[in-house]
DNA sequence: ATAAATAACGAAAAGGTTTTCGTTATTTTT
DNA sequence: AAAAATAACGAAAACCTTTTCGTTATTTAT
């Protein structure tokens, strides 16, 4: 299509295909001369290599992929960020899969991915992923793959996470020293790695401060919107209310407002809240947020960072890679009294 | 790398590997008991035919390149839910470039897209491109493209737009109907397509309602949030203040929210603002923002589907779609009194 | 019964790079 | 002056598919 090849640049300079080819990539077999003049040649035409001539050849495809559950979300979003800064310094260029939270899309996804299409893969795993199968047939081809964030717990694999146990206890230690005797925990649905140890931590520190756990304070939401808030609501109803929700992720804790902006329930007065969060508008809510804020920036560039170290000297297997970077707390109105 | 090719398969199966090909191509010239055969034995090795190879022969991609400023911004996360919908209904793979508001990135990475390695590209402009030459060029080799959002004015070529000029004229008129007198216009520097007509919007409502328009009453903002901080409390600290603000994008509306925080403005009392953006939380804001809210997804979701129909029907050229989705205005508390 | 058509498959070229190896001409070494 | 080394380039194979064109065997039409 755009016409410009090997061949045509060895045309125009009355050179052979071969000289050509190793004139761009600078070999010594080619005379400095002629080297000029074909590197004038193919700046004057702008020669772009195939892509596909080359990643054939070499077998090779100076591509990675990332596959995520959902874009519209700021972690994601923050993350893709990190991960584009590395990718792109590298000189990789990026593929980008949607899973929806969708099992089917994800193992799809992860087949297609056999055949050399990329060097390496970046996922965070989606919520109802069932089994890894699909990952461990990937991985077995040879194709380094790094986890983020949502992590598979029965496999041997290489992870970038935040210290998600620290941030459920430390984000329910918080609400006890604000006050809070009856804490309720926002989880998804389905086995994720982050709300699983999200949770442990929130019940260490109920164990550790003596109080009571409650299965009825343990509100599974799912992926609609509309639900959660008929769930949400339903806790914030009934007799023994909690007065205090630490939330697993972000929208669960949106969703609280709006629940609550309906129910005439003040925050911070009559419920506090904290939630799991990257929202750049926390401190703007009404009120402004508590988040524990995993650093996503950071994830996404770590993890694209190990997977090159991957890619580049094959030596992965060996060591699996184990990197845990800190969630911060910030504390705002939503979780403190006046 | 993976290791399972058509020559394996046909060895295994006893076949030639053209056979088998048209095989799985559901070629008329083999037997419907060969393809199951053959079908069979490639789902048992897990076949997944080589991109390069494929690519290369047919001289076709199935992928397709998203270059837009940045990802962490709720219009583009959205923008590319839509594209990515599509592009997985038609079995595409989407390659993600951020330009991070820089032309040379924009220039480099349009530049390395010529060589085949995309069907087609979807780009939103960046801040401060100068030329449009890279895209012109890049057009000319025969690579669709469309724009969505920030479109050139000088290139003909087919874009997915909102309406910014009605946008911005009837967010404005809602400020003079709340009482406003004296509205300064947030923008960006550059020639943004979108910051120019909603600016011309706004003018034209100003002119409608005999307001006088004040050069000193449009503040040209940058990248930097914190230089923004300054500029906007510069303009609201000035004798002769606004009591409206239109913000030509969400992250100037954060920013002059941050800085009423810090003034002790009171919103809407002293200062109304509405703002173009696709925030989820514009609601939970304190106050609520009132937002003119570009369709992001339906934009992306149509840009893809304009796009290929621009690669399937290799007839573009001819018909330069111009297609125009309108923005909603959604007043909440920021531009009202209560 | 022969000619023509069809069914089912294989051989080989093409697509653009990279890389190994061969070839020539020039320079250096003995 | 002959032998060896080097410099600079070209020919061709390889990467894996797809597709065109043959080839054979069987079936249908004359």
């Amino acid at each position: 299509m755009s016409g410009i090849n090997l061949k045509k640049l060895a045309e125009e300079l009355g050179l052979s295909i071969s000289s050509v080819s190793k004139a761009l990539r600078d070999s010594y077999e080619i005379s400095a001369e002629t080297k000029k003049r074909v590197l004038a040649m193919a700046e004057k035409l702008n020669y772009q290599p195939n892509p596909f001539a080359r990643g054939l050849r070499k077998n090779k495809s100076t591509t990675i992929a990332v596959v995520i559950p959902e874009i519209a979300n700021n972690f994601f979003a923050l993350a893709i960020d990190g991960i584009q800064l590395v990718a792109q310094q590298k000189g990789y260029h990026v593929l980008t899969y949607l899973t929806h939270e969708d099992y089917k899309n994800e193992e799809s996804t992860i087949n297609h991915l056999q055949g050399g299409r990329v060097d390496g893969v970046l996922i965070s795993l989606c919520g109802d992923t069932a089994s890894v199968k699909h990952l461990v047939d990937l991985q077995q081809t040879g194709v380094p793959i790094v986890f983020f964030d949502r992590v598979p717990e029965t496999m041997e694999c290489p992870t970038v996470t935040t210290d998600d146990f620290e941030g459920g206890f430390k984000a329910t230690e918080h609400l006890i020293q604000s006050g809070c005797k009856k804490i309720a925990y926002l989880r998804v649905r389905g086995y994720l790695s982050t709300t699983e140890k999200r949770m442990n931590g929130y019940q260490a520190a109920l164990k550790k401060y003596n109080l009571q756990e409650d299965p009825k304070m343990i509100v599974e939401c799912t992926n609609d919107d509309e639900a959660n808030q008929v769930l949400i609501k339903k806790v914030l109803k009934m007799k023994g209310r909690p007065d205090g929700i630490l939330s697993s992720i972000e929208k669960l804790a949106i969703s609280t407002y709006y629940v609550c902006n309906e129910l005439k329930l003040k925050i911070p007065q009559q419920l506090k809240i904290i939630s799991f969060s990257c929202l750049r508008t926390a401190s703007l809510l009404s009120p402004a947020l508590s988040t524990i804020t995993p650093p996503a920036f950071e994830i996404g560039k770590e993890s694209a960072e190990l997977l090159f170290r991957m890619i580049e000297k094959k030596t992965f297997g060996n060591r699996i890679d184990k990197i845990i970077k800190p969630s911060s707390l910030i504390v705002r109105q939503s979780s403190v009294d006046k």
